[in-house]
DNA sequence: TTGTAAGCGTTATCAA
DNA sequence: TTGATAACGCTTACAA
């Protein structure tokens, strides 16, 4: 270091104290006589001491660190659960090493190892490019958020709950009939399929007209946008003259669609019916501000870091790992004007 | 540690050699004969080794960590700047340890002080809350982003320029009148008030009829929307009839303009043109795409990285600090159909 | 209440 | 080419 660098060795040179004594002023300050106290405070204060969090852990053993790996950040979603992650350090006192892994699976496999080796006490996986069964083989608790889970502990939104409020919403207000957009080849593992699922079931259920629009993985927003605006396409030539409820996968495409409808003055919520999914600040700022099925972020991160930190915990106490837990959180319904 | 941990003693006892020749295994493979190398490779595989970069950082020094401050995530603007810094890790190997100070002075002095006790190399501030007064104190090289940086290295982008490029657009299309709508209370030691200068000095120089419109600071999405429909209101009200510049401080600002004349049926680009800054996802997304002064992110980025991996490694060296050196980023003119 | 000494997992400096 | 040995800055028995 070719900084300052005051040390115990120093304060305790400075005051004739040992290093332990110094050392125990800051563990255990009652085990130090009240007037040495104030002396290795003076000492501290003169000599501009600053603790070196980095030689306790390799003492100590533990480090409060946490990896969060995230799959981007372009998407609002990523950056709010970031947030919410990096806001929990109050509570907990985890800092984050953060890596966007970018779907890059060496890439990811990388950032893990780096993580490891920087012992980090856990893992936040957010992306879905390894598997949960790699995963977990990493050494450390691990915890993911809205992804394939099988092997690992996990929070997820309640996906299909979700999608049948949508899909009841709509329905119930009398649609001829129902849409769903999603993106095409929903693997059955991954928590997001619920929302195809809960959409389905509904509609069997009650016997209405339906259909599930797909797109391919977009590689960027113009690309997305144009898959969507040839989906609205579709669904006007297909459907001329009926009362069309449609359930987006996400707000994006909501957006997308709305922002097409309104140019060409559709009705809404005359003709068309409209709901997302994910509850975020696009569903608020469109040009129709739009209902939504909201993802309750605060509680998805704050669930995740209560399971992560009691597995970091008895991972301390040398106890065994516990089984994998999951977790599920209610999204709530944002009912506003477009339904 | 309650993991595995295989440590180079364990690979020296496992292979016969001695710690240190497992240490240049890594250091100097080539000062360990082929034949020797590969006895250890085998037992590095055997015993499953993990480095450990902590103990790797207290034996030589330097962590290879930045702090990053950041003041939220919610703006799109932020959440792309730490993209890119998460993103520079392939070039610069850095990692970060990113800290939401939420614009609280305390709470961004904490964070600092745990940021240098973990021995972070350097740190990036784009929060506004602290001083580059105190910033500069703190010990390690600090690079400002869009920020007051009296006393730090910096990097920003030319808001005036920025502001001079969207005024002449909009006066070049020969507007009755200029707008410029931005946060009242904008200090001047801040680089984002070049936006104000710019606007203004382009307005007067072509004796051009224009006003500096003002909010409060927002709290949230509402209050800003609110505040800023009045805002269009006054406009109304204030210049009918007349082809109306309007230049906005933020995308979020324009898109909230937008929505509200579209829905008015306002004509755009006829009586209202509008340009915005920032070059956000929300100009591309809104129900009219719409033109704007795009910040170079990753140039910005880059620019920071190079200047504080410059100071980092001159500090390395021992050598004394360098003066702070600002950097400048011309934007570009995003050029869409509301102009 | 305080001090001694060993240890955490590396790297660095000498010798051999 | 390899190995002792002493750092790096702190914690933690165990003694005093």
């Amino acid at each position: 270091m070719s900084k300052k660098g005051t040390t115990y060795d120093d304060i305790a040179r400075y005051t004739g104290f040992s290093k332990t004594t110094i050392s125990r002023y800051f563990s255990k300050p009652d085990s130090v006589t009240p007037k040495n106290r104030e002396i290795i405070a003076h000492a501290l204060d003169v000599l501009d001491y600053q603790s070196n969090k980095l030689a306790q852990v390799l003492a100590k053993g533990h480090t409060e660190f946490i990896g969060l790996l995230i799959p981007n950040l372009y998407l609002n979603f990523f950056g709010e659960v970031l947030r919410r992650f990096l806001g929990s350090y109050e509570q907990y006192g985890y800092k984050f090493i953060v890596f966007d892994g970018n779907n890059k699976a060496e890439a990811e496999r990388k950032y893990i190892n780096e993580l490891i080796s920087y012992n980090v006490e856990g893992l936040i996986v957010l992306s879905h490019t390894l598997s949960s069964f790699e995963l977990a083989g990493c050494g450390v608790p691990v915890v993911a958020i809205e992804r394939e889970d099988k092997y690992i502990s996990s929070v997820n939104t309640d996906n299909y709950s979700g999608a049948v409020m949508a899909t009841e919403l709509l329905a119930g207000s009398g649609c001829d009939v129902m849409l769903h957009i999603n993106r095409s080849g929903i693997n059955h593992d991954i928590p997001a399929a619920g929302r195809i699922d809960g959409f389905t079931d509904v509609c069997e259920e009650r016997g209405i007209l339906h259909e599930v629009l797909t797109y391919d993985a977009e590689t960027d927003y113009t690309h997305l946008e144009s898959q969507i605006l040839g989906i609205v396409n579709t669904i006007e030539e297909k459907y001329p003259g009926k009362v069309k409820g449609i359930f987006t996968s996400s707000d994006a495409i909501a957006n997308i669609v709305i922002n097409e409808l309104f140019r060409r003055k559709k009705d809404i919520p005359g003709e068309y019916r409209i709901i997302g999914f994910d509850g975020s600040p696009i569903s608020a700022q469109a040009i129709i501000p739009f209902s939504t099925i909201a993802q309750q972020i605060d509680k998805l991160v704050g669930s995740a870091m209560e399971l992560l930190v009691d597995q970091i915990e008895t991972a301390r106490d040398g106890a065994p790992p516990k089984e994998p837990e999951h977790l599920t959180i209610e999204p709530q319904l944002i009912d506003r004007a477009t339904t």
